[in-house]
DNA sequence: GCATTACTTAGCCATATGGCTAACCATTTA
DNA sequence: TAAATGGTTAGCCATATGGCTAAGTAATGC
């Protein structure tokens, strides 16, 4: 089960690469405008943006000289769920002990 | 905003590491019995437990020679909610896509 | 009390990551 | 067509990461 959570989950463990899928979210831009908020080179911000597209949360299209981003959602949902099954079993286990602590005979 | 999502999403980009807490959602183990499964050397291991525990995810106890890890919900709650808001922002707009399609004058 | 068990500490190694500059296309725009 | 705009490519650097071995310590078990 070494799929595709590997990269979904280091994608986002960088604050730059979180700020990118925020700001995707409201809509797609070009990589200029991406860009512009991050006090960073510009080669330096594309290989963060090269990163989300490897983890396939971030599509791109170049039209012209401009490069186009949009956010894809399906990675999303695939690490959500991930966390969500962990966080039910482990709930899951808990609510057992509490059945087990109401009925002490 | 910066906060705790680095590690966070960090800890979870390793296999070994969600092998772990896949595990430890099934109730807590000493270390040797969480590594017996794992195919690397111990202190190896180990690095890979720190990970987790300076994330949060997981704490641990020792008692006599024996290091007992337990799992921690909170920090998979943040991560999960993170994720969550996103894809609602997301889905929103959609939503919105949506209703003005269906209201085109 | 000696051996085993269960980690710990220390140190080394190769690769990955996150950052930079400099120079180079390729489209627009003036 | 020359200049500006929007990326791209190449290459360098420091630190982090994930792996190892060897040797050490501290409880338990025999």
């Amino acid at each position: 089960m070494a799929n595709h959570l590997d990269t979904f989950f280091a994608a986002l463990a960088d604050p730059t690469r979180r700020a990118v899928i925020e700001r995707l979210t409201e809509g797609s831009a070009p990589v200029s405008e991406l860009h512009a908020p991050h006090d960073m080179a510009l080669p330096t911000f594309m290989k963060h943006l090269s990163k989300l597209e490897d983890a396939g949360l971030v599509r791109t299209e170049k039209k012209g000289r401009v490069r186009t981003v949009h956010i894809e959602a399906a990675p999303l949902e695939a690490a959500e769920s991930w966390i969500k099954r962990q966080r039910q079993v482990w709930e899951g286990r808990l609510d057992r002990f509490a059945r087990i602590a109401e009925k002490p005979n």
